[in-house]
DNA sequence: CTTATGCGGAGGAAAATCTTCCGGTTAGGG
DNA sequence: CCCTAACCGGAAGATTTTCCTCCGCATAAG
């Protein structure tokens, strides 16, 4: 993506956006932009050139996210030997990578984009029918619990994403996925309260809106 | 707490510390105090004459947030038959109540004023005293999986503080905190990577650092 | 009924953030 | 190796947000 540019720039824009990332997770989408700049090592005139205004940026993150997530939930149905595993393989990596359903605190802003910009739509259908098809498979197997439903799943992700920022611990986290996935599974079966969280759920949740600010 | 206020008075200082609570959850510590204001109905002079300064509503709100957090400890080890049963009394209602093994946005800031101000040492100490004991009672019990430390509670618990603000949906966290005391049953026991987060883990997640600002 | 106590919010001061612009630096083709 | 188009950093002025005081009006409580 984003193609002819000089060497240091292109590496400019990837730490750009990297830090761009980093920083609307651990403190929303409000960040200062100087921030950013200062986060990723660059002048705020780079970035400001780079991406005229902080929608510009929202898109980057948020498509380079999206495209990542993309491509760990696919990769990760087509080389595990069963749903399950895929599942598994999907949850540690999205926490790995930071990143929800969708990236969440961008949601309400990519929302809004959509409709306008690239093939954003595209790529988040894409994720959800891959999660999709992991529950519906990985139930069917016996695997995994049965009233689970796909919102439950895109809860999950989310809390592994919004860790606080002095807890965002590798180790750690790896720890809580672990013991998710364990309360996930089939053969515990104390059942829970209220309905599964279903497609819609998800929907919404990777869709969530902000509270009215004005 | 906080006598002799005219009867509108104290009521309208209620409705302050929990619209602050709200928001430093939602938005952060650094939320306008006109905002506080405004979600507590009431007007910003109100505000400032009640509480001089951010410090004065953070201490508040941080203060009541451990006395409930207390409560809710002492409360669940005393009137449930076993451990197992007050841990999970007490991950439910720290839940429903919002609040982390120490309402973890404020840390920061509430660990510089512990020193200072009142008792807050006290009441950490003895939510903390509290959760050790569930935990190392659930496990001789054979109910609490053994590679599980005092600082994976806290991380758990802080995570389901941190919800997003869209998708904090009582319903859907309660569904939440069941999956993750089935994945913390012994009878899991797919091992953990890594070491059990100990006390000293605990300890420091309930006094996180915020980024360098300066 | 009186009055001490409390209330709201307008508004000026202060701080944070945005955005532009240009002199200096560097990548990379010739 | 050299030249130049492309890029960089950050100072600085404009703009927006946030702070916090102050005072005329409202009301709880004796």
């Amino acid at each position: 993506m984003e193609k002819g540019l000089r060497a240091d720039a292109r590496r400019n824009r990837d730490l750009i956006v990297a830090a761009a990332q980093e920083l609307f997770l651990e403190q929303g989408v409000d960040v200062p932009l100087e921030e950013v700049a200062r986060r990723a090592g660059v002048g705020v005139g780079t970035l400001y050139r780079r991406f005229p205004d902080r929608d510009a940026l929202l898109r980057a993150v948020g498509e380079q996210s999206l495209r990542r997530l993309v491509d760990l939930a696919e990769t990760a149905w087509q080389e595990e030997p069963d749903a399950w595993h895929a599942l598994c393989r999907f949850l540690r990596g999205s926490v790995a990578l930071r990143l929800g359903v969708l990236p969440a605190k961008l949601q309400p802003h990519l929302h809004q984009r959509m409709r306008a910009g690239a093939d954003l739509h595209e790529l988040r259908q894409r994720v959800i029918v891959a999660v999709l098809r992991m529950i519906e498979r990985a139930q069917a197997d016996g695997v995994l619990r049965a009233d689970i439903g796909p919102g439950d799943i895109a809860l999950l992700m989310t809390l592994n994403v919004y860790t606080p920022p002095g807890m965002h611990n590798e180790q750690a986290m790896g720890r809580v996925v672990e013991i998710m996935l364990d309360g996930l599974r089939a053969d515990v079966e104390s059942p829970l309260p209220g309905a599964p969280l279903g497609e819609d759920d998800l929907r919404r949740y990777t869709a969530v809106r902000l509270p009215p600010t004005e």
